[in-house]
RNA sequence: GGAUCAUUAGCUCAGAUGGUAGAGCAACUGACUCUUAAUCAGUGGGUCGAAGGUUCGAUUCCUUCAUGGUCUACCA
């Protein structure tokens, strides 16, 4: 214990805590109870007169994080999460003793306070202190109450102490839920079933990406966190599930950004008997739905700029796409050599000679034209050897029918027409390993018991997967992901972890 | 992984071409019976991120390290 005392203002508060305790007032007591949030009493009482006192009296309760003192009087605020509410005490009403034990509570204690309800002389509802309760002593120090906390380090560290000083931090996970709540209400109207599927894996599979591994230890065995659900969701179609979304954890051991979390939260979405423009056509309904429910309008702002989600978005295939930002035309006559030189005299340096052509395309398209996306756009036609699991397009077979919607510049979602041809999809599998042994690390592995599946019989399906928390970053103006994602992946402080 | 910037009191921030630091809020003492970033008077609080080096002297200059931000790479 005392070597948390770091500082004057905690050993200043510990010494309050132990008065308390000296006499008989429990720091920590087990039977608080509130008779009303602090922004339904306001409401409630929000045509009460300027002389007028309730009847009624309440007990209202949470942070004490204002105290002025008048000498025989004092104002406070108490913030729940609803909000704050100022309560009011005199020394006639309440006495010398009571006064005291006042004196020992500190900025940040939480307190319940009794009191009937009146309006002060400026106009603002007020609890009039009967009686009160100390519910849980705080001894650390409480940030600055004016700029709050900046320091993003001790933001993202600490997030408790991030909500208590930054209300609108508060604001943003209110409305990640809210968002997350809305899209399945929406599902839920549209018959999808809500499923879980395993976050271990033996094999991980579903995506291009290097996972995180973790050992059994009564099996014996490796498993790995999963980088997507999409490969357990497809069995379920042939088990003859329909339609089945889910929305949960995953997990990609790569590189941290303003747009990358280790740990993200991705809805991945099943209809059998669709294809993927019914996946476009949903894609479209989701953001229009969320935007006019979570942000009232179909035209947001993000950073600045104007995002308009009015339906129909742009629809461009990937070729289209690059003649019409970078300006490069590509045609259906042109080989991987052609590709090739046109990515090199249009100065992408990674194109190498032995990429495939579809790969060449897509490199072109990520250096040029992506971060030109701002507004919401489906891009589709991918060719087909960067989408192992999509199915060929049937009058272009070096294309699948895939798309994925980008809007600020940013990859949104993804989705295709389910590959449900279990011969093809073999041959896919055995490619991609071809690439892992030539050192690609995010190259698909092969899945056995998945291609088995697919022998049973899976109907044609479109199948999507949308970036939740992406997505949540649009709708709140939030710059990183960091600041949707409560508590985001950090290093561990060492000098911190040494002192405990 | 690379580049770059940052790290000063509990919090938000100043500061010195190198002579061991200030403000506001918070804390503490006192005054004040309608305040709300309350006010007024006073007090305390710092290994200037860590470790080395240069120097008579380093918080300031140099090197390394730690943590974080941004960009970049990786990330379909």
């Amino acid at each position: 214990m005392e070597n948390l005392l770091t500082n004057d203002i905690v050993k200043q508060k510990y010494a309050n805590y132990e008065y308390l305790k000296e006499n008989k007032i429990n720091p920590y007591p087990s039977d608080i109870k509130k008779d009303i949030m602090a922004e339904e009493l306001r409401k409630k009482y929000k045509s009460l007169g300027q002389e007028e006192i309730s009847e009624k009296q309440y007990w209202v309760a949470g942070r004490m994080v204002a105290l002025r003192g008048h000498g025989k009087t004092a104002f406070g605020h108490i913030e729940d999460f609803s909000g704050k509410i100022q309560f009011y005490g005199r020394k006639d009403e309440l006495g010398e003793e009571f006064f005291e034990i006042f004196r020992k509570v500190d900025l940040g204690d939480f307190i319940a306070v009794k009191g009937n309800v009146f309006r002060t002389k400026t106009g603002e509802i007020t609890i009039r202190m009967k009686e009160f309760k100390l519910v849980s002593k705080s001894i650390q120090p409480m940030p600055e109450k004016f700029h709050g906390v900046k320091d993003v380090e001790l933001r993202y560290r600490r997030r408790y102490v991030d909500l208590i000083a930054n209300s609108e931090v508060k604001d943003i996970f209110i409305k990640r839920s809210l968002i997350i709540q809305k899209i399945r209400e929406f599902m839920s109207n549209r018959d999808f079933l809500e499923v879980e599927t395993p976050m271990m894996h033996t094999i991980a599979g579903g995506a291009a990406a290097r996972p995180f591994t973790t050992h059994h230890n009564t099996l014996d065995m490796d498993l790995y966190l999963r980088i997507a659900p999409e490969l357990y969701l497809k069995r379920l179609l042939v088990g003859g599930f329909e339609k089945v979304y889910e929305i949960n954890r995953n997990f990609r051991n790569e590189g941290i950004s303003i747009k990358h979390n280790p740990e993200f939260t991705m809805m991945e979405v099943y209809q059998a008997y669709a294809d993927y423009n019914d996946m476009m056509d949903l894609t479209e309904d989701i953001f229009n739905h969320i935007a006019i429910e979570v942000c009232g309008s179909e035209e947001i702002e993000y950073q600045g700029e104007k995002l308009s989600f009015k339906k129909p978005f742009a629809r461009l295939t990937m070729v289209e796409s690059i003649e019409k930002h970078a300006n490069i035309k590509l045609d259906e006559s042109m080989e991987q050599e052609d590709i090739f030189e046109i990515a090199k005299s249009n100065g992408i340096g990674s194109a190498e000679k032995s990429m495939s052509r579809g790969e060449l395309i897509n490199l072109i398209f990520e250096e040029k034209v992506e971060e030109k996306l701002i507004q919401p756009v489906f891009i589709y036609k991918y060719p087909v050897e960067i989408s192992p699991l999509s199915k060929n397009n049937e009058k272009e077979p070096r294309y699948v029918d895939r798309f994925e919607i980008f809007a600020y510049g940013r990859e949104m979602g993804n989705a295709f027409s389910e590959l449900n041809d279990p011969f093809e999809q073999e041959k896919r599998f055995l490619e991609q390993i071809s690439k892992r042994s030539d050192g690609d690390e995010e190259a698909h592995r092969m899945d056995k018991d998945y291609v088995l599946a697919l022998q049973y019989g899976m109907p044609n399906a479109g199948g999507l997967g949308l970036g939740i928390d992406r997505m949540i970053m649009l709708f709140t103006d939030s710059s990183s992901i960091r600041d949707v994602i409560l508590f985001p992946t950090l290093r561990p402080n060492k000098e911190e972890e040494n002192k405990s």
